[in-house]
DNA sequence: ATTTGCATGTAAAATGTTACATGATTGC
DNA sequence: GCAATCATGTAACATTTTACATGCAAAT
């Protein structure tokens, strides 16, 4: 998995928006975030610490209100320096693992109804995420109108509701082709060809 | 990383193909899948030795012409009827972790300068990935026209076309709103706002 | 009382990449 | 002769998820 632990530099950005704890960084990654990056307690907590070591976060244990212990994190000067040098350098191209299309790409072994299926289920996927966003957009404008982070945000909203829009497209374009394709089945036998190699390079 | 190894279903797909050695379907991965399915030697190798234990595919050492050693895999019944029950399966949402959008979540701390230059370098990269899918569009229908599988290869290659398209149109949308955006530069300062808990919720 | 949420952390397992070891063969 | 490619495999490392252990506090 390449030589990249990013879970730091998210870190140093949550920090950015004011001193808080690992569990109130794990809640704020689920409602921001959490669509394109998330991160794990397994992650958090030894990346929080590693922070602390290296200097680039404070921590300040509390156990003031209501006696519950808290550790609460600040970012220093070095970390928001780590993070701008972060966000400058060359960004790693997503890994992608689509199994839809791994399946896809057998599809010739499976009856029509098979492939439907999963196109179909695929494109309900994207269509629940597209109204999921729509109401964050609509909560965002409501109750984030004044945050200087706000059309930032808005970007990376606007990146998962073209990426969707996008998907739902090919997903009617791929149940027409298919109608016109002849219905496999999944009978064993037809002998595999022997004319596989070289050259049958396919996208994403 | 969820309980789910798809490597087995990669190999007994590419077995569907004919019979072959763990370095064709490595090779074989590189060119056709890799844009969307990769494998490394590391996974290969033990998934084909678990699969042969397992009983569903079949191993034959090869000494003959040359003399290189090769071991060649087929596929068996059992085999056919594994894949052909994972295609019917549902199917995993693919896992999204994008670090360009992560840094543009935290961009109202950089200047306008390093927003634009990653956005730009993404967008590059999209536009080279359309004109290899292109190059490869053009090869399959070339060589592969015969092959009952070359439907199915186009309909995940035509994935990869639109959502780079998608991509590439997100991105110019991305730098004309960058471009109204007050030029924040990265100095420090400005002290973390205090209202950051509860719903920022975001795309992708 | 009991569930839910707050809160911190660790351990183990799953998954995956990279680098290495080893050696044969083919093309220049 | 030498580089590239064929070919198989292992080991180490990196990354990430899941499950567990622990206990307090607030709300129903």
């Amino acid at each position: 998995m390449a030589a990249s632990n990013r879970t730091p530099f998210a870190i140093l950005g949550f920090l950015t928006l004011g001193p808080m704890s690992g569990y109130d960084i794990k809640k704020l990654v689920e409602e921001s975030t959490e669509n394109f990056w998330s991160e794990s307690f397994g992650q958090l907590y030894p990346a929080l610490r590693k922070l602390t070591e290296d200097g680039l976060i404070a921590k300040q244990a509390t156990a003031s209100e209501g006696g519950r212990p808290r550790n609460i994190y600040s970012i220093n000067d070095r970390g928001r320096e780590a993070l701008a040098t972060w966000q400058r350098e060359p960004t790693a191209p997503p890994p992608v693992r689509i199994e839809l299309l791994l399946k896809l790409f057998f599809g010739e072994h499976c009856d029509r109804a098979t492939n439907r299926k999963q196109i179909l289920a695929y494109r309900e996927q994207m269509v629940r995420d597209l109204e999921r966003y729509r109401a964050i957009r609509e909560r965002l404008h409501r109750d984030r109108s004044e945050n200087a982070g706000l059309p930032y945000w808005l970007l990376t909203l606007r990146f998962g509701e073209r990426d969707r829009a996008a998907h739902i497209e090919w997903c009617d374009e791929t149940l027409a082709v298919l109608d016109e394709l002849p219905d496999g089945g999944s009978e064993a036998g037809e002998e595999g060809n022997p004319q596989w190699q070289a050259s049958t390079q396919t996208g994403t």
